[in-house]
DNA sequence: CTAATTCTTGACAAAAATAGTCAGGATTCT
DNA sequence: AGAATCCTGACTATTTTTGTCAAGAATTAG
Protein backbone atom coordinates (compact mmCIF):
# COMPACT_ATOMS: atom_id res chain seq x y z
CA UNK A 1 0.00 0.00 0.00
CA UNK A 2 1.62 3.33 -1.54
CA UNK A 3 1.82 6.28 0.70
CA UNK A 4 2.19 9.37 -1.20
CA UNK A 5 3.09 11.91 1.68
CA UNK A 6 6.36 12.74 -0.25
CA UNK A 7 5.76 14.28 -3.91
CA UNK A 8 8.82 16.14 -4.96
CA UNK A 9 10.34 17.24 -7.71
CA UNK A 10 11.10 13.61 -9.50
CA UNK A 11 7.66 12.77 -9.20
CA UNK A 12 6.51 15.85 -10.70
CA UNK A 13 9.26 15.91 -13.14
CA UNK A 14 7.71 12.77 -14.16
CA UNK A 15 4.64 12.94 -15.01
CA UNK A 16 5.41 16.15 -16.68
CA UNK A 17 8.01 14.41 -18.92
CA UNK A 18 4.96 12.07 -19.62
CA UNK A 19 2.35 14.76 -20.74
CA UNK A 20 4.66 15.99 -22.70
CA UNK A 21 5.38 13.21 -24.52
CA UNK A 22 2.10 12.02 -24.64
CA UNK A 23 0.91 15.59 -26.46
CA UNK A 24 4.28 15.88 -28.80
CA UNK A 25 4.36 11.99 -30.08
CA UNK A 26 2.94 11.17 -33.36
CA UNK A 27 1.99 7.80 -34.66
CA UNK A 28 5.55 5.79 -34.05
CA UNK A 29 8.27 8.52 -33.95
CA UNK A 30 10.39 8.40 -30.41
CA UNK A 31 11.56 11.74 -29.03
CA UNK A 32 14.36 12.50 -26.79
CA UNK A 33 14.79 13.03 -23.30
CA UNK A 34 16.94 16.23 -24.55
CA UNK A 35 14.15 17.37 -26.52
CA UNK A 36 11.60 17.45 -23.75
CA UNK A 37 14.21 18.54 -21.17
CA UNK A 38 14.88 21.73 -23.65
CA UNK A 39 10.87 22.23 -23.58
CA UNK A 40 10.15 22.01 -19.64
CA UNK A 41 12.98 23.38 -19.01
CA UNK A 42 14.38 20.58 -16.93
CA UNK A 43 17.54 19.18 -16.19
CA UNK A 44 18.65 17.08 -18.77
CA UNK A 45 20.71 14.22 -16.62
CA UNK A 46 18.47 14.30 -14.01
CA UNK A 47 15.32 13.68 -16.03
CA UNK A 48 17.35 10.63 -17.83
CA UNK A 49 17.53 9.39 -14.71
CA UNK A 50 14.22 9.38 -14.26
CA UNK A 51 13.26 8.22 -17.96
CA UNK A 52 15.50 5.26 -16.98
CA UNK A 53 13.37 4.32 -14.03
CA UNK A 54 10.19 4.93 -16.37
CA UNK A 55 11.62 2.88 -18.44
CA UNK A 56 12.57 -0.57 -15.71
CA UNK A 57 8.74 0.09 -14.79
CA UNK A 58 7.36 -0.41 -18.27
CA UNK A 59 5.89 2.74 -18.71
CA UNK A 60 7.92 3.94 -21.75
CA UNK A 61 9.80 2.28 -24.40
CA UNK A 62 13.36 3.41 -25.27
CA UNK A 63 15.01 3.30 -28.92
CA UNK A 64 18.98 4.55 -29.01
CA UNK A 65 20.66 6.54 -31.78
CA UNK A 66 19.79 9.07 -33.76
CA UNK A 67 15.98 9.80 -34.10
CA UNK A 68 15.44 7.40 -31.17
CA UNK A 69 14.47 8.29 -27.92
CA UNK A 70 11.23 7.41 -25.59
CA UNK A 71 7.30 6.43 -26.59
CA UNK A 72 4.65 5.45 -24.23
CA UNK A 73 4.51 1.88 -23.68
CA UNK A 74 0.78 2.13 -23.53
CA UNK A 75 -2.18 4.59 -24.33
CA UNK A 76 -2.25 7.80 -21.98
CA UNK A 77 -5.44 6.66 -21.52
CA UNK A 78 -3.78 3.20 -19.53
CA UNK A 79 -0.90 4.91 -17.89
CA UNK A 80 -2.26 6.47 -14.06
CA UNK A 81 -0.46 9.33 -12.35
CA UNK A 82 0.43 6.61 -9.59
CA UNK A 83 1.91 4.44 -11.60
CA UNK A 84 4.10 7.39 -12.64
CA UNK A 85 5.11 8.59 -9.34
CA UNK A 86 5.66 5.33 -7.64
CA UNK A 87 8.56 4.47 -10.51
CA UNK A 88 9.84 7.51 -9.44
CA UNK A 89 9.66 8.27 -5.90
CA UNK A 90 11.70 5.27 -3.90
CA UNK A 91 10.64 6.61 -0.74
CA UNK A 92 6.73 6.24 -0.48
CA UNK A 93 5.79 5.07 2.50
CA UNK A 94 5.53 7.15 5.59
CA UNK A 95 8.97 6.10 8.16
CA UNK A 96 6.19 5.67 11.03
CA UNK A 97 2.76 4.89 11.33
CA UNK A 98 3.42 2.62 7.76
CA UNK A 99 1.33 -0.27 6.93
CA UNK A 100 2.72 -2.62 9.68
CA UNK A 101 1.13 -0.71 12.28
CA UNK A 102 4.08 -0.65 14.72
CA UNK A 103 4.25 2.81 15.10
CA UNK A 104 3.96 3.04 18.45
CA UNK A 105 5.75 0.69 20.81
CA UNK A 106 4.78 -2.50 18.49
CA UNK A 107 0.78 -1.36 18.12
CA UNK A 108 -0.56 1.67 16.39
CA UNK A 109 -0.41 5.09 17.45
CA UNK A 110 -3.19 7.14 18.25
CA UNK A 111 -2.99 8.78 15.04
CA UNK A 112 -2.68 5.68 12.87
CA UNK A 113 -5.85 5.33 11.03
CA UNK A 114 -5.86 8.96 10.46
CA UNK A 115 -2.86 9.37 8.32
CA UNK A 116 -3.95 5.83 7.24
CA UNK A 117 -7.27 7.12 5.65
CA UNK A 118 -5.55 9.83 4.23
CA UNK A 119 -3.27 7.79 2.64
CA UNK A 120 -6.55 6.08 1.29
CA UNK A 121 -7.37 9.32 -0.31
CA UNK A 122 -4.50 10.22 -2.25
CA UNK A 123 -4.04 6.42 -3.52
CA UNK A 124 -7.41 6.34 -5.08
CA UNK A 125 -7.09 9.80 -6.57
CA UNK A 126 -3.89 9.61 -8.39
CA UNK A 127 -4.88 6.09 -9.54
CA UNK A 128 -8.25 7.35 -11.20
CA UNK A 129 -5.92 9.76 -13.09
CA UNK A 130 -4.49 8.92 -16.42
CA UNK A 131 -2.26 10.87 -18.26
CA UNK A 132 -4.78 11.25 -20.73
CA UNK A 133 -7.41 12.52 -17.94
CA UNK A 134 -4.91 15.49 -16.87
CA UNK A 135 -4.53 16.24 -20.73
CA UNK A 136 -7.89 16.38 -21.24
CA UNK A 137 -8.44 18.65 -18.79
CA UNK A 138 -5.02 20.87 -19.52
CA UNK A 139 -4.95 20.80 -23.47
CA UNK A 140 -7.24 23.77 -23.95
CA UNK A 141 -5.68 26.10 -21.35
CA UNK A 142 -2.13 25.28 -21.38
CA UNK A 143 -0.56 23.18 -24.44
CA UNK A 144 -1.17 25.54 -27.10
CA UNK A 145 -0.32 28.69 -24.87
CA UNK A 146 3.41 26.57 -23.31
CA UNK A 147 3.76 25.80 -27.64
CA UNK A 148 3.53 29.84 -28.26
CA UNK A 149 5.38 30.73 -25.77
CA UNK A 150 8.10 28.58 -26.88
CA UNK A 151 7.94 30.01 -29.93
CA UNK A 152 8.24 32.80 -28.96
CA UNK A 153 11.48 32.55 -26.79
CA UNK A 154 13.17 31.27 -30.22
CA UNK B 1 -4.34 28.17 0.25
CA UNK B 2 -2.19 25.18 1.98
CA UNK B 3 -0.29 22.67 0.07
CA UNK B 4 0.35 19.49 2.29
CA UNK B 5 2.20 16.88 0.17
CA UNK B 6 5.45 16.92 3.01
CA UNK B 7 4.11 15.29 5.59
CA UNK B 8 6.75 14.84 8.76
CA UNK B 9 7.11 13.87 11.79
CA UNK B 10 6.99 17.29 13.19
CA UNK B 11 3.33 17.17 12.28
CA UNK B 12 3.09 13.75 13.22
CA UNK B 13 4.23 14.27 16.40
CA UNK B 14 2.14 17.59 16.92
CA UNK B 15 -1.17 15.75 16.23
CA UNK B 16 -0.20 12.75 18.54
CA UNK B 17 1.23 14.98 21.06
CA UNK B 18 -2.77 16.70 21.00
CA UNK B 19 -4.57 13.77 20.75
CA UNK B 20 -2.68 12.79 23.90
CA UNK B 21 -3.61 16.08 25.48
CA UNK B 22 -7.20 15.68 24.66
CA UNK B 23 -7.27 12.22 26.52
CA UNK B 24 -5.31 12.98 29.03
CA UNK B 25 -6.07 16.44 30.27
CA UNK B 26 -8.95 16.76 33.16
CA UNK B 27 -11.44 19.85 33.59
CA UNK B 28 -8.63 22.30 34.49
CA UNK B 29 -5.11 20.76 34.85
CA UNK B 30 -2.58 21.36 32.49
CA UNK B 31 -0.30 18.56 31.21
CA UNK B 32 3.59 18.52 30.92
CA UNK B 33 5.83 18.20 27.42
CA UNK B 34 8.15 16.22 29.11
CA UNK B 35 4.58 13.95 30.27
CA UNK B 36 3.93 13.49 26.84
CA UNK B 37 7.29 12.99 25.81
CA UNK B 38 7.76 9.50 27.52
CA UNK B 39 4.39 8.45 27.03
CA UNK B 40 4.59 8.66 23.20
CA UNK B 41 8.06 8.30 23.28
CA UNK B 42 9.06 11.47 21.24
CA UNK B 43 12.66 13.43 21.92
CA UNK B 44 11.73 15.96 24.50
CA UNK B 45 13.64 19.03 22.91
CA UNK B 46 12.11 18.54 19.69
CA UNK B 47 8.60 18.28 21.26
CA UNK B 48 8.84 21.36 23.21
CA UNK B 49 9.89 23.47 20.11
CA UNK B 50 6.27 22.01 18.60
CA UNK B 51 4.73 22.90 21.10
CA UNK B 52 6.08 26.34 21.02
CA UNK B 53 4.77 26.50 17.87
CA UNK B 54 1.20 25.26 18.99
CA UNK B 55 0.92 27.61 21.36
CA UNK B 56 1.56 30.99 19.02
CA UNK B 57 -0.76 29.38 16.77
CA UNK B 58 -3.31 29.69 19.79
CA UNK B 59 -4.27 25.95 19.83
CA UNK B 60 -2.26 25.49 23.13
CA UNK B 61 -2.39 27.45 26.09
CA UNK B 62 0.77 27.11 28.43
CA UNK B 63 1.25 27.41 32.05
CA UNK B 64 4.65 27.70 33.76
CA UNK B 65 5.59 26.21 36.75
CA UNK B 66 5.17 23.01 39.29
CA UNK B 67 2.26 21.64 37.89
CA UNK B 68 2.43 23.61 34.50
CA UNK B 69 2.35 22.42 31.08
CA UNK B 70 0.25 23.25 28.48
CA UNK B 71 -4.20 22.60 27.79
CA UNK B 72 -5.86 22.95 24.27
CA UNK B 73 -7.37 25.96 24.13
CA UNK B 74 -10.61 24.99 22.39
CA UNK B 75 -12.46 22.19 22.65
CA UNK B 76 -11.34 18.84 20.73
CA UNK B 77 -14.27 19.13 18.24
CA UNK B 78 -13.00 22.45 17.23
CA UNK B 79 -9.32 22.01 16.39
CA UNK B 80 -8.76 20.46 12.86
CA UNK B 81 -5.80 18.12 12.19
CA UNK B 82 -5.32 20.19 9.40
CA UNK B 83 -4.68 23.61 11.66
CA UNK B 84 -2.14 21.58 14.04
CA UNK B 85 0.50 20.69 11.02
CA UNK B 86 -0.22 23.90 9.62
CA UNK B 87 1.15 25.33 12.88
CA UNK B 88 4.08 22.83 12.95
CA UNK B 89 5.37 22.26 9.10
CA UNK B 90 6.35 25.53 7.67
CA UNK B 91 7.15 24.26 4.16
CA UNK B 92 3.70 23.61 3.40
CA UNK B 93 4.20 24.86 -0.27
CA UNK B 94 5.42 22.97 -3.12
CA UNK B 95 8.29 24.96 -4.52
CA UNK B 96 7.08 24.47 -8.28
CA UNK B 97 3.25 24.65 -8.95
CA UNK B 98 2.69 26.76 -6.18
CA UNK B 99 -0.52 28.78 -5.71
CA UNK B 100 0.94 31.18 -7.92
CA UNK B 101 0.39 29.50 -11.37
CA UNK B 102 3.83 30.62 -12.20
CA UNK B 103 5.50 26.90 -12.42
CA UNK B 104 7.03 26.94 -16.34
CA UNK B 105 7.75 30.03 -17.40
CA UNK B 106 6.12 32.47 -15.97
CA UNK B 107 2.57 30.25 -16.63
CA UNK B 108 1.23 27.39 -15.55
CA UNK B 109 3.03 23.38 -16.16
CA UNK B 110 1.27 20.66 -17.67
CA UNK B 111 0.36 19.26 -14.47
CA UNK B 112 -0.45 22.69 -12.55
CA UNK B 113 -4.21 21.75 -12.15
CA UNK B 114 -3.29 18.29 -11.13
CA UNK B 115 -1.61 18.94 -8.65
CA UNK B 116 -3.90 21.70 -7.63
CA UNK B 117 -6.68 18.96 -7.22
CA UNK B 118 -4.57 17.05 -5.41
CA UNK B 119 -3.95 19.43 -3.02
CA UNK B 120 -7.20 20.31 -2.30
CA UNK B 121 -8.50 16.77 -1.59
CA UNK B 122 -5.46 16.45 1.03
CA UNK B 123 -6.59 20.18 2.17
CA UNK B 124 -10.31 19.10 2.75
CA UNK B 125 -9.67 15.54 3.92
CA UNK B 126 -7.63 17.25 7.28
CA UNK B 127 -9.62 20.29 7.58
CA UNK B 128 -12.77 17.93 8.01
CA UNK B 129 -10.97 16.50 10.77
CA UNK B 130 -11.13 17.52 14.02
CA UNK B 131 -8.95 15.97 17.18
CA UNK B 132 -12.52 14.75 18.83
CA UNK B 133 -13.09 13.24 15.45
CA UNK B 134 -9.73 10.89 15.49
CA UNK B 135 -10.21 10.08 19.24
CA UNK B 136 -13.27 8.83 17.86
CA UNK B 137 -15.75 9.79 20.51
CA UNK B 138 -18.76 8.28 18.97
CA UNK B 139 -19.32 11.52 16.95
CA UNK B 140 -20.16 9.61 13.56
CA UNK B 141 -20.81 12.69 11.65
CA UNK B 142 -18.04 15.18 10.76
CA UNK B 143 -17.39 18.19 13.14
CA UNK B 144 -19.20 21.38 12.56
CA UNK B 145 -16.02 22.80 12.27
CA UNK B 146 -14.61 21.21 9.58
CA UNK B 147 -18.06 21.84 7.45
CA UNK B 148 -17.87 24.59 8.30
CA UNK B 149 -14.76 25.96 6.84
CA UNK B 150 -15.23 23.48 3.83
CA UNK B 151 -18.27 25.69 2.63
CA UNK B 152 -16.78 28.85 3.59
CA UNK B 153 -13.52 27.82 0.71
CA UNK B 154 -16.31 26.46 -1.33
C1' DC C 1 11.59 33.53 50.33
C1' DT C 2 13.68 29.76 48.05
C1' DA C 3 14.10 26.03 45.22
C1' DA C 4 12.25 23.01 42.04
C1' DT C 5 9.53 22.76 38.03
C1' DT C 6 8.20 24.01 33.67
C1' DC C 7 7.82 26.75 29.68
C1' DT C 8 10.75 30.15 26.32
C1' DT C 9 14.14 31.44 23.07
C1' DG C 10 17.45 31.15 19.70
C1' DA C 11 21.27 29.17 17.91
C1' DC C 12 23.57 25.19 16.67
C1' DA C 13 24.68 20.29 14.84
C1' DA C 14 23.99 15.73 12.84
C1' DA C 15 21.72 12.95 9.71
C1' DA C 16 18.94 12.07 5.86
C1' DA C 17 16.85 13.09 1.59
C1' DT C 18 16.72 15.54 -2.61
C1' DA C 19 18.58 17.46 -6.64
C1' DG C 20 21.73 17.37 -9.89
C1' DT C 21 26.35 16.08 -12.31
C1' DC C 22 29.72 13.36 -14.66
C1' DA C 23 32.51 10.13 -17.29
C1' DG C 24 32.49 6.49 -19.90
C1' DG C 25 29.96 2.80 -22.43
C1' DA C 26 26.52 0.58 -25.62
C1' DT C 27 23.35 0.73 -29.45
C1' DT C 28 21.39 2.34 -33.67
C1' DC C 29 20.88 5.06 -37.74
C1' DT C 30 22.69 7.38 -41.89
C1' DA D 1 32.71 5.66 -39.66
C1' DG D 2 30.53 8.96 -36.94
C1' DA D 3 26.90 11.18 -34.75
C1' DA D 4 22.91 10.75 -31.93
C1' DT D 5 20.87 8.74 -28.27
C1' DC D 6 20.04 5.82 -24.47
C1' DC D 7 22.51 3.23 -20.30
C1' DT D 8 24.93 2.72 -15.94
C1' DG D 9 26.65 3.72 -11.69
C1' DA D 10 29.00 6.50 -8.85
C1' DC D 11 29.69 10.89 -7.23
C1' DT D 12 28.79 15.70 -5.23
C1' DA D 13 26.17 19.68 -3.59
C1' DT D 14 22.30 21.51 -1.47
C1' DT D 15 18.36 21.50 1.27
C1' DT D 16 15.43 19.61 4.68
C1' DT D 17 14.61 17.12 8.58
C1' DT D 18 15.51 15.93 13.05
C1' DG D 19 17.09 16.76 16.59
C1' DT D 20 20.30 19.10 20.77
C1' DC D 21 21.86 22.57 23.92
C1' DA D 22 22.50 26.41 27.15
C1' DA D 23 20.72 30.02 29.38
C1' DG D 24 16.64 32.56 30.86
C1' DA D 25 11.86 33.61 32.77
C1' DA D 26 7.60 32.49 35.21
C1' DT D 27 5.13 29.95 38.68
C1' DT D 28 4.11 27.33 42.64
C1' DA D 29 4.93 24.30 46.63
C1' DG D 30 6.86 24.26 50.96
Amino acid sequence: MAIIMRLTTKGKYAVTALLDLSLNQQSSNYISVSEIATRRAMPLAYLEQLFRNLRKAGIVKALRGPNGGYRLSRHSSEISVSEVVLAVEERMDATQCGGTSDCFSGSKCLAHDLWSELNNQVDSFLISKSLEDVIGKDRKNHSKLGEDLIAAIK
